[in-house]
DNA sequence: AACCTTTGTGTATAAATTACACTTTAAATT
DNA sequence: AATTTAAAGTGTAATTTATACACAAAGGTT
């Protein structure tokens, strides 16, 4: 808007407390967030739900979300749901897209703006057993409350597509990890098979992954070496991210 | 939002009366949709800007929005806009962000949804005399009316990520069109030089231009055929569309 | 007829991707 | 201590893709 606002009643130039009225008076909708928040465990990808409090969706899954107060930016909304409720803050946060369908909310218009966000799911495993969360595997998701599974369809679309142009992954990575569990996060967030030679040259070739000279324990096999993500590096020159494409 | 609204209060589960005033009485923003319209003229990308109509930025351009409506959905209210702009409806149109700083406009607190579309810029001519509109160089865009350079920044970076990956830009040509005009549009998008061997190999190799067995006239030099771009065969495998790369 | 400009075309080289198998290591088992 | 088990670690050849680059043909202009 911005503009035909201001040319509704014609083509005065109107003062902002003019625009104002007109704005609070007629065109109002509630504005929400919400987010799907991605973990990797057990070489699966988890989408973090919370049980349905609705009568409509009893007993259904449905996003983390909530409304954006009124003087909150959209992003430190998203940030505020996060943190309430899995207590993490520094954490990977990207606006997916916005759902703005007439009638996606049965109570009244509501316009949502989805988030993606991608923690390390073990630093989070505390703060789980207060109400209704629950972690899902991504390929178990499949009725929703609301319109819920179509933002979380585009959510982890969206995922697939970013993995490969910028190394998120690692977010949702322990801080030290093997390229077995690098390779098990692109194989489960991309659902497919990679072969684990060439998996290791592309990585290996560009060079962002920094030998922590330590190795995996408590594995029943030939322990693998432990790294972790040079962002640093990645800040100095990201042209070297080499598309993953696979 | 969805469910912490329905937790804001305790845990008793809420009827959609409760909800609806609580979102009417509070929450509530106003809602517009945002479009940046994308032309290609003279071989050069072009974006259709109104002068504003708004005192604090009286003389400076702005793109093309106007409120949502209440019972309207938000791909609706943009191609409504464009519409109402441009006269034209059979029009490549794609979200691209939501915009919703607190003081991104100056009279109220106002959360707007970008939207990028892509026109013939021959289409549309005759319609553009009316009021304040204005094809503008994109690189000659500079300031701008409220948040909106930037979200033309971020509307253009987009549209660069996406015509590699999909076949758009031919929305922005005639749909007679010789492959130097294609190659001047993705150099004009991608603000780069291509080689005009590779570039034509590369095109053809995915085969999706029909030759129209027809040749440019009024030209002061050897002609170049005239093609168009397969849509049907697009859609039945659009997996041979090779990322342009360059 | 000569000139100008742009179209249209091919090849050699380099770079990136793919497919694929054996040895090494450490823990667990006997 | 010897054996078993399971995954780590490693290299190369073949294919595909990307890049760089130059000259003849066509049509309009002078």
């Amino acid at each position: 808007m911005d503009e035909l606002l201001a040319k509704k009643t014609g083509n005065t130039i109107k003062t902002f407390r003019t625009i104002q009225s007109e704005v609070e008076s007629n065109y109002h909708v509630a504005l929400s967030v919400d987010c799907v928040i991605f973990g990797f465990d057990e070489n699966k990808l988890k989408v973090l739900l919370i049980r349905s409090d609705l009568k409509n969706y009893e007993g259904q899954w449905s996003l983390l979300g909530d409304l954006v107060l009124p003087e909150e930016n959209l992003d430190t909304a998203a940030y505020r749901i996060l943190k309430e409720r899995t207590g993490l803050s520094d954490v990977f946060m990207e606006q997916v897209h916005t759902f703005g369908d007439v009638n996606r909310h049965p109570a009244s218009r509501v316009v949502t703006v989805a988030y993606c966000s991608l923690i390390n799911i073990q630093h989070h495993k505390l703060n789980i057993l207060d109400n209704e969360l629950h972690w899902h595997d991504v390929e178990s998701v499949t009725e929703m409350a609301f319109d819920h599974k179509k933002i979380f369809d585009t959510s982890l679309c969206q995922l697939q597509k970013r993995v490969k142009e910028h190394p998120l992954g690692f977010s949702l990575l322990p801080n030290k990890f093997s390229l077995r569990e690098l390779q098990n996060l692109y194989e489960a967030i991309l659902n497919t098979k990679l072969d684990r030679r060439n998996f290791r040259k592309k990585f290996f070739s560009m060079d962002f992954l920094i030998d922590l000279e330590e190795i995996e324990t408590d594995v029943p096999h030939r322990p693998g070496k432990l790294y972790k993500f040079d962002y640093a590096k990645f800040d100095r020159s990201p042209k070297k991210w080499a598309g993953i494409a696979f």
